[in-house]
DNA sequence: ATATATGCAAACGCTTTGCATAGAG
DNA sequence: CTCTATGCAAAGCGTTTGCATATAT
């Protein structure tokens, strides 16, 4: 199973439905779509597309890595309550005035809000 | 020993040095000054100042939880290079836009910035 | 005497890796 | 045939917890 990898491909469209995915849940939504797939290469599928700067790799401070698909940079939001994450269009960060500030070479950054979703209030 | 706790009056102290401390980098640090503890009770003091609301959590992706003294915000730097984390002083997220763009009661944030320290450059 | 902090060791959760196998080119 | 993705199982790592002990009040 060399170029079309199953796993992979599956892996791979998945990212294009939703904006976060954890090992797991992408594992679980594999299963409930009949693709069989082992956690390990669910992992692996994810790690090697971040590699291929095919998907962005984050995680919101549960220690549980997160993947979505890279190119569409936006901030996090995670509800306190639920635990969902929710994307936050556009960027509010001025890496400029950063770099300024504390003499950075800036390259990039990682904003994770936290509040209560519409769902929970 | 229960009040005046050995550990924690240490670590406590420990805070008040740096901006922020890995439970092993507070470790380390005590026995360098000649404090026995366990590591576990090194976290657990950290722990318990952060539940006693005098020192935040917060962790910069690596996996390791760190630790800082509560009610000085700023955000975060860390070094690609070396790894070193500093503070950014002041604030520049604009939480009320957030709420409004996603419909979520904002309560707090965290910002982690990526980049080469002055010193690895 | 009572309550609690500590040390020690083990349990956990998630990530990561080694190895043999199966499948694509 | 060769090379890589997969599955399975185990190893890692940092965090967290149970339990017996020590200590301050």
């Amino acid at each position: 199973m060399a170029r079309p990898s199953h796993v992979r491909t599956a892996v791979c469209a998945l990212l294009g439905e939703r904006h976060a995915w954890t090992v797991d849940e992408a594992h679980a939504a594999l299963s409930e779509r009949g693709v069989a797939a082992d956690r390990a290469s669910v992992h692996r599928a994810l790690v090697h597309l971040h590699e291929a700067g095919a998907a962005e790799r984050f995680d919101v401070g549960d220690g549980r890595a997160r993947f979505e698909r890279a190119g569409h940079h936006h901030e996090h939001i995670v509800c306190s309550d639920c635990g969902v994450v929710a994307p936050v269009p556009g960027c509010m960060v001025d890496e400029a005035a950063v770099a300024r500030r504390t003499g950075f070479a800036v390259s990039g950054h990682r904003l994770t809000l936290t509040g209560r979703c519409g769902a929970c209030s």
